[in-house]
DNA sequence: ATTGAATGTTCTCTTTTTGTTCTCTATTAT
DNA sequence: ATAATAGAGAACAAAAAGAGAACATTCAAT
């Protein structure tokens, strides 16, 4: 059984983790947990490691791991529950089967990236200034697709993609006041697809 | 586990290929992440071709592969890398300060949950039929939020919120073919306020 | 084909940061 | 009293970070 100290350390050591993508050094630790002395840490590491609960690659620094084995009740999935179906006039209505989103499935994939956009071009679509939209990196695209393209190596854009019959590649923005623009493929370098896209009101 | 240099050396090299299409110098690389030596970077880079993140042509110039599926164990955390701004006709543009979506900041609150939008009642306001709308449950709201009302105790809906100076409640649609409807205070609960939405496109 | 600048590779060296191992003290529960 | 838990902090070894020189290779301009 953890003691009060070693379950403090040991969720340092999962926040930290979980943030920044490597392990925290003794004395982060230490300031994290409130104390001073890396020796200390050691000892508690030491004592986590004994449990199976992390393990710790010798003299390395940053030498920690999760055994997420370990504690698969303390979930650490990103899931917000999802209540239901909202529509204008109806009470919420349940949705079968689905009772939580987890981000997870949703957007992080290995080869997805941010970008937030800056202007009004793809309004139609429900993408607005300052939205934040979730790119597959991938170098082909279908037809409909909203691509992130970059224009002769240099300017980079989102548009909706539509290859013309003459080889020919159409960047249609989604508002009415802008007119797409006809370009020949060679030109287009196709950076990715957008899968997603999401948006704070705070 | 990766330490925090090569971390950096990582998301320089994916913000750099993805925003040109092409990989970048040693000496950029170490301008990039704030150091001096090409030396250095070269070994990092080569740690991060043993980890299997990247690959590396030989003597090549600007050599260095993205190997974009070995990402999945790199962080547990719902965090994505945040590229930049993207804007018509601009390369994009860096973030300053921010270098990635942590997806359970965004989201994950306990007081938060998730909707399934249905219907086009905000299609102006960017929300689409079939999007998912976080809401941060909460008695009250400010004119101009966007609500989860509950009408009559009966009737669900999505609407943006405008206190009348009568004390009656004006529930707006964002949709110029609707109208928005005036009520009674009493007759109007908030259920919560929408603090973000989401929209997959798979 | 030649050449030169740009770039990748391999080193050695130094400094800083970090992990490890101690010893010592204090507090608390049994 | 004894044992378990907490903590401080010193001393040392090792890893990581970084500078920079020397050399090898590539690649584009001539």
């Amino acid at each position: 059984m953890l003691t009060p100290s070693e379950k403090k350390t040991l969720r340092f050591i999962q926040k930290y983790c979980i943030e920044k993508g490597y392990s925290p050094t003794l004395t982060e630790i230490a300031k994290g947990i409130g104390i001073k002395s890396k020796g200390v840490v050691h000892r508690y590491i030491k004592s986590l490691e004994s449990l199976n609960l992390i393990s710790i690659s010798s003299h390395r620094k940053r030498g920690i791991c999760l055994n997420l084995e370990a504690y698969e009740n303390q979930s650490v999935a990103p899931i917000i529950p999802l209540l239901g179906r909202i529509a204008a006039g109806q009470p919420i209505e349940a949705i079968e089967g689905r009772e939580e989103i987890n981000l997870a499935d949703f957007i992080m994939n290995p080869d997805r990236f941010a970008l937030q956009v800056s202007g009004d071009s793809m309004i139609e679509a429900g993408i607005l200034d300052g939205d934040t939209v979730i790119v597959k990196h991938q170098n082909t695209a279908e037809n409909g697709d909203i691509i992130v393209a970059l224009i002769d190596g240099l300017e980079a854009t989102l548009k909706r993609l539509k290859k013309l019959p003459d080889g020919m590649i159409l960047l249609i923005p989604e508002n009415k006041l802008m007119e797409g623009l006809i370009y020949e493929a060679k030109r287009i370098q196709i950076q990715g697809v957008v899968v997603g896209q999401l948006r704070s009101y705070q």
